[in-house]
DNA sequence: GGTTTCCCCTAACGATGTTAGGGGCGCCGA
DNA sequence: TCGGCGCCCCTAACATCGTTAGGGGAAACC
């Protein structure tokens, strides 16, 4: 997938500019692969008919792009830049973390294949996405967060968010699945006996878990500024 | 990749028994599967490569498998096996949950290519998968969660450990795209002043942060205990 | 007007996941 | 003891994928 004997992604390429318009756009590209994600999943998109989408064959694709996964990392940024993060408004830092993390996770559940993708062994370094870690970070900054501890809440947070976007993705599933899988646990609740207890896979109110994790992991933060600042 | 019309996972469909010991074993598939990955990564895991490694030609797998993407449920579930979750020894509710997630913590950073795995779009319900889950829960259970409020605390605990072996893993990098990176982010500077000043990308002390974070997610499930329990 | 640069095309390569079907070999009933 | 049957691995091949090589036309520049 990677070129190899390149590792620079694209964020750290030269762009090229172009004068006029041509019927081809890194731009288009980008809007198109998102179209594509959305429509029909990850394991959908191919070079192929992302340039049939664009009136195009897939060579072509590549005077604008490198590699596919220079799409995908673009595709990814894109939705990130859907919604810039807010002016910290909020008399709380507590509510300005709540709505950067709130408007992150919308855009990620619009583009269920996004949550997936940092995932992937390379890291995300797109500037739509560096602005929301810059809006975060800067808001625990401001908070009083300083050193390990501030590292330690911004990645907390972070993977709060990324995490329960992938998970939710991840577990919505066919109803059939669903129903096989509570069988299995039921069949086997010697084995498994509190999940099969509590419904482990049966849960769908995913905002409502969201938000009292997040609640938790604020008021632990809280607790350690009051100790410290 | 998954194969059409077929919507069931590994672990929903009856295992093949067989008699005596033949040369080819879903055992053995799966413990060259985790050689491989562990040696070349996800990506260079390929039906070929593994049936290599077997002395074996690719179409021969298919006969214990259905699909590559069985063989990469099964190589997920075997890591979660390798240290099974211990029984609750431990006098005080946190102490039980900081270890079974320092367990599963090391158990994926063994294994760097299976934290991103699971939050590829198929759900997780491998049975050493689940024993880990069901050890996690019964701890929050026995600590008095119920409710909601248990589903929030596991799926935040879940996301925590999923989450941060996932980011570490992703952004262990070469030391030139992190040369590299830090150069664009000090050039953005005035588009990223906290990230540029507080070292996004540089922190290194990764089992730090996720002890740290551990840390506030649990003062603050502690707090909600102290609230209603 | 000639040349250069940009940008899209056709053709093709190597690799991948997976299927179709052949055949050897051991186990079972007669 | 022998014929059949099912297990299990094989060869051959297909469709599709990411990507490269190189051609050619049109617009921009001197």
């Amino acid at each position: 997938m990677s070129r190899a004997g390149d590792v620079r992604s694209v964020w750290l390429r030269p762009r090229r500019t172009s004068r006029g318009e041509p019927p081809l756009t890194l731009t288009r590209i980008v809007e198109a692969a998102v179209a594509l994600l959305d429509e029909e999943g990850i394991e959908r998109l191919t070079m192929r008919r992302l340039a049939e989408r664009l009136a195009v064959v897939a060579p072509s694709l590549y005077w604008h792009v490198d590699t596919k996964d220079d799409v995908i990392d673009l595709a990814v940024d894109a939705i990130f830049g859907e919604a810039p993060p807010g002016a910290g408004t909020a008399a709380h830092w507590r509510e300005s973390v709540t709505a950067v993390l709130t408007t992150w996770r919308a855009a990620l559940l619009r583009h269920p294949w996004a949550a997936a993708v940092p995932a992937r062994q390379r890291p995300t370094i797109g500037p739509n996405f560096l602005a929301q870690m810059e809006a975060l970070q800067a808001t625990l900054v401001a908070a009083g967060f300083t050193g390990k501890g501030l590292s330690a809440a911004t990645w907390a947070l972070y993977n709060h968010v990324m995490g329960s976007a992938s998970t939710e993705s991840a577990l919505r599933i066919t109803d059939e699945e669903r129903r096989l899988g509570q069988a299995q646990l039921k069949a086997d609740s010697d084995c498994y006996p509190t999940l099969a207890a509590h419904g482990y896979l049966y849960d769908d109110d995913w905002d409502g878990s969201f938000t009292t994790g997040l609640e938790y992991l604020l008021d632990g933060l809280e607790a350690q500024l009051g100790r410290t600042g």
